[in-house]
DNA sequence: TTTT
DNA sequence: TTTT
């Protein structure tokens, strides 16, 4: 049954790509959203005068083609809608505690902001088919 | 900016509410979102040909007047649709580790069974008012 | 950009499917979706007591693979999760009137009730693998 | 049950609002959603290479307090990203045919631009707190 | 821990 | 035209 979530937000660093043994590629990057905090149904602000907001910061996944794209047309900063589902994951720490952290696995990515050029080795621009805009 | 979760699912346990002491009540519940798995393009079926079925195990909150309509109406094995956003949390644990967590915040919900009818003190049903279908 | 729908509902008729000239195969069905009716913030009763919902009849539109999996498994009165995408039409009707449509392209079919099991010609069940639980 | 459209996409015309005799006020416009054509997986370009895009064009409806929000801070151009609902109309047109139309209702509209600012008749800049971020 |  |  659906499992869906839509995030918009900035990328809050460049992606990463690494290759597993079985030859599946995964990239990772994190992505920030923001609302604006209300308190009895009004704007929270600070003693600046400045809206406070509360951020929270995603773990984003994606595998093979569309982590391709991404490594290549997304970098920290940009602006990104993002597609998905959320994942839980286990682990043991290296003192033995277990550890369970949250993903949300990227089925489609839209570029909100310009998107970045890549050249490749030989100079020239990566095709244009790869940027879902 | 956006960050939207829609889950359809099966509630884990029944549902649980405490209140802070500032008077705001909260409710939890968890839920299970299924999918099956796919292998190159296949569904995965065990050694007694039953699909394999990732399952996650989401943790929903809900407060005050959306929390105690899920308290009065939702059971454990009901099939619910929880429109929310994700909240990631942090907190320290008694051997003093950093643990985070990840909950979703529920903003709606619907009953996609046929929700579970409370009595009042007075032997009476609960006001339908509460049930948002 | 993003142009996501999500309707949870019941399915009013039957679904059909016809095919193209092109050797693609389209299916149709509608699907109701209702809230209960608000005024002032107070749920809104009829003259018996009942709440007022109100109902949108969505169609929806499913091609090959998908489609086929709707025609075999859904009926009238079966509850689903649809995730799709809206898409509007335009034609010139008999009275070389300009119309105008909307419907909503399926990506994705959740069934949210028992799925109809359908027999093939050679009486056995059609493959589980195209349900998707 | 849920009726859930999130749109991401351009404002095609300046806002327009008006009030009802019953004192509400209706803001109206339009926004474009597009997506690449594809064509047996691949891309669609034109004859001068550049990608062939299908855009839809949604009209989008808010009342009250969303809709003043929305006239004073977006105007034509202007990227927004849409969460609300569908909604069918059904009008009889001045030959006397039966007309029908669609609309997404607006329950929130976040600004991927910069939002507009303007100014009210004392000069002073219209208070934030109605800007979503 | 749910469900089909 | 569905459903509770």
């Amino acid at each position: 049954m659906q499992n869906i979530v839509i995030l918009a937000g900035n990328i809050g660093q460049d992606p990463e790509t690494r290759n597993t043994q079985s030859g599946t590629s995964i990239t990772h990057f994190t992505l920030a959203t923001s609302r604006p905090r209300y308190s009895e149904g009004k704007v929270v602000r600070d003693k600046d005068g400045y809206r406070v907001q509360d951020t929270e910061w995603h773990r984003i996944t994606a595998f093979n083609g569309l982590g391709k794209t991404i490594q290549q047309h997304c970098e920290k900063g940009m602006k990104v809608l993002v597609r998905g589902r959320i994942h839980y994951t286990k682990w043991t720490d290296q003192q033995g505690v277990e550890r369970y952290g949250c993903e949300i696995i990227a089925e489609t990515v839209d570029f909100l902001s310009r998107a970045k050029q890549t050249q490749n080795e030989d100079g020239k621009f990566i095709d244009d088919d790869d940027i879902p805009f």
